[in-house]
DNA sequence: GCGCTGATTCCCT
DNA sequence: GGGAATCAGCGCG
């Protein structure tokens, strides 16, 4: 019942690799909840290295999640009122934040929980694409391999796009943000970098 | 088209 | 009590 251009079922052990594999590896790769979802068209890398990530600092409460088996969904409520989907990755405290996806499947859904019909706007960023996909911090620590999850692999070669990531204010030196180059479901155009004088 | 600002909840200090 | 991996609406030009 693939109506979408997708590859097989992502495989456990895909999760095992470190953060910005797994980033690089999610693009172009099939994300749905409860049948609703599309391509996954950009994310970022974080680890317990990195002082921009929750696990920084040591395992704590809130980010308990991320130091659990990999593969699974850490979910956190950002600003008060926004969810972001994160997917854990192989280190400890490591994980990969989904930012943006292509809809495609329960487009109709989104539309409604979203409530605008500008399907580059329905996921274009991880708050819109939590809402887009109904999802909330009941998911939190959640397998990604089992309902209401289904994810598969890239359909085929995607051309990946490199650059800083987004909203952060420590570590915005690390270009752990991986794109669909040039697909209009980003949320937020890659800049022309490495211009930078000084 | 740009930039600023308010919204709102949870966790750590 | 403050800040946070964000979003949408507003005013301005």
């Amino acid at each position: 019942m693939t109506i979408f251009d997708a590859g097989p079922a992502l495989e456990e052990s895909f999760f095992q690799h470190k953060a910005p594999t797994i980033a690089r590896g999610l693009i172009g790769a099939t994300l749905l909840i409860n049948g609703v979802g599309g391509r996954i068209v950009e994310t970022e890398a974080y680890d317990i290295s990195d002082p921009a990530s929750h696990s920084f600092g040591g395992q704590k409460r809130r980010n308990a999640v991320m130091f659990g088996p990999p593969g699974h969904a850490y979910i956190y409520r950002i600003y008060g009122l926004h969810w972001c989907l994160n997917a854990v990755a192989g280190e400890a405290g490591s994980a990969v934040l989904i930012r943006a996806l292509e809809p495609l499947e329960g487009i109709g859904q989104m539309v409604v929980r979203r409530g605008i019909s500008d399907p580059r706007l329905l996921c274009s960023g991880p708050g819109r694409l939590c809402q887009a996909l109904g999802i909330d911090g009941s998911l939190n620590g959640a397998p990604l391999g089992d309902a209401p999850f289904q994810l598969f692999a890239p359909g085929g070669e995607s051309p990946i796009t490199e650059g800083r990531r987004i909203g952060i204010r420590v570590g915005v030196d690390t270009p752990w943000r991986f794109g669909l180059s040039n697909s209009p479901f980003l949320s937020r155009p890659f800049a022309a970098e490495g211009f930078a004088a000084g």
